[in-house]
DNA sequence: CGCAGATTTGACTAGACTCAAACTGTGTGG
DNA sequence: CCACACAGTTTGAGTCTAGTCAAATCTGCG
């Protein structure tokens, strides 16, 4: 792994408190690989054999049932993902599969677990990071139950614009039909969404929104930190 | 806090393993209370000062939004709630409320976090009890995302149903309006569900539950493992 | 017995999905 | 450079699922 890379890794909150020798050991066991888009890294049931961090590129995570799949989140640089199956040592929940062509580290589990037992910082760590994810999903929880799609949707262009800085205008960061997914609907009702939202003041054209209205927007969708706040 | 209490609480995963003098020192500085049902005992986005331990009695977790609520789940005895938010020093994203009369052990958080800091086993026992609470919440999501709340019903009975051993007749440990609650669902709704699963050998008589015809409601319900599975 | 709350039923509406067809936009080969 | 192919998106029509509102029924309990 490049130095710049290993930078880049050491900087994540989940390691950067750990010890130099300890993190040096969880690279040196590390697989780095370069995998093409639409590459499956993953598969739900599988054993956890390997922790994964997105050095570059995207990931998208999902799940199956019953012939029908749904976009649980989508992994962006530099982040980690399956930390819950790898300290549990127990299958995936989910699958993961690269979105486009993307830098993978994986790190044995057995490695992650023993350092995770060695290293008080790194466990202390990991359960901040557990903490976070818990309380994420929690978060992606109420939002399926408390909000029609429309209002998910209203909701995710807000946090987007924020996300993307704030302006009236901006880039969603997903394929629109992986979007409806990860919002819970299917792409067609996420198409008439969009057309809904038009009152408010939204306009599409492609991945670029525009937010005419922000009040009317913000009236309509009436964002709550207690799910919309992604930081706490 | 009597001692058969004391010890129940010990016995907990999130306990067993660390030292003698850090629970006893939690223990000290817990506060011990009965409280009637439908008592409020926490509201989300209130500052998290106490981690909760449900003694006897029974506690349900809610959240509302725009004038809607939603049951996320029950606690029951002898079990924890909101560790998250303790560890973070974050607000709750979810409101608590005794079902019935019961009995709570209230810790101040800022203790919880300093046993966390000073004992490396009770960090660890943390590290597995978020773990473990983290894939719960992303099975829960799974099944809200992938089934429909007929099938969400079907497979909550199997559960249930081998929760309570495994026998044709069972009860529901829910009343049927959190039930429906919790399964994402009006009660109407819930009501017109238990028609619905008739035909495939299930009878309803107030929370007493007879599955007729156990081959055939499996057949409609394909528990899975990766969203059925509560142990692993 | 008679409430009060919970559950069920009925009628209707709204939200969301399915299937099919039309319409992009983008990149490729002729 | 254009035509085409392909994947993604949009539109349309119809259906199904789930929610709403109101009324009827049931149930436990004082």
């Amino acid at each position: 792994m490049p130095g710049s890379e290993y930078q880049d890794v050491r900087k994540l909150n989940l390691f950067s408190r750990m010890a130099d020798e300890n993190f040096a050991s969880l690279m040196r066991g590390a697989y780095v690989q370069n995998f093409p888009a639409q590459m499956e890294l993953i598969t739900e049931g599988d054993p956890s054999d390997f922790f994964h961090i997105v050095i570059s590129g995207s990931v998208d995570l999902f799940s199956s049932w019953n012939g029908r799949e749904t976009s649980m989140a989508t992994v962006r640089p530099v982040s980690t993902f399956i930390l819950a199956a790898t300290i549990k040592d127990a299958p995936y929940l989910m699958s993961a599969r690269t979105l486009e062509k993307s830098r993978i580290a994986l790190i044995p589990s057995q490695d992650v677990r023993a350092v995770f037992d060695a290293d008080g910082n790194f466990a202390r760590a990991i359960v901040t990071e557990l903490a976070q994810g818990y309380r994420s999903v929690i978060r992606a929880q109420k939002d399926l139950k408390l909000r029609t799609s429309l209002e998910r949707l209203a909701n995710y262009l807000l946090r987007q614009q924020k996300h993307a800085g704030g302006g009236a205008v901006f880039e969603l960061d997903f394929e629109k039909r992986r979007l409806a997914s990860v919002l819970g609907m299917t792409p067609e009702n996420l198409s008439r969404a969009f057309k809904s939202l038009q009152p408010y003041g939204v306009a599409v054209n492609g991945t670029r929104i525009t937010i005419g209205n922000q009040a009317d927007l913000e009236h309509f969708a009436k964002p709550n930190p207690l799910i919309d706040d992604h930081s706490s």
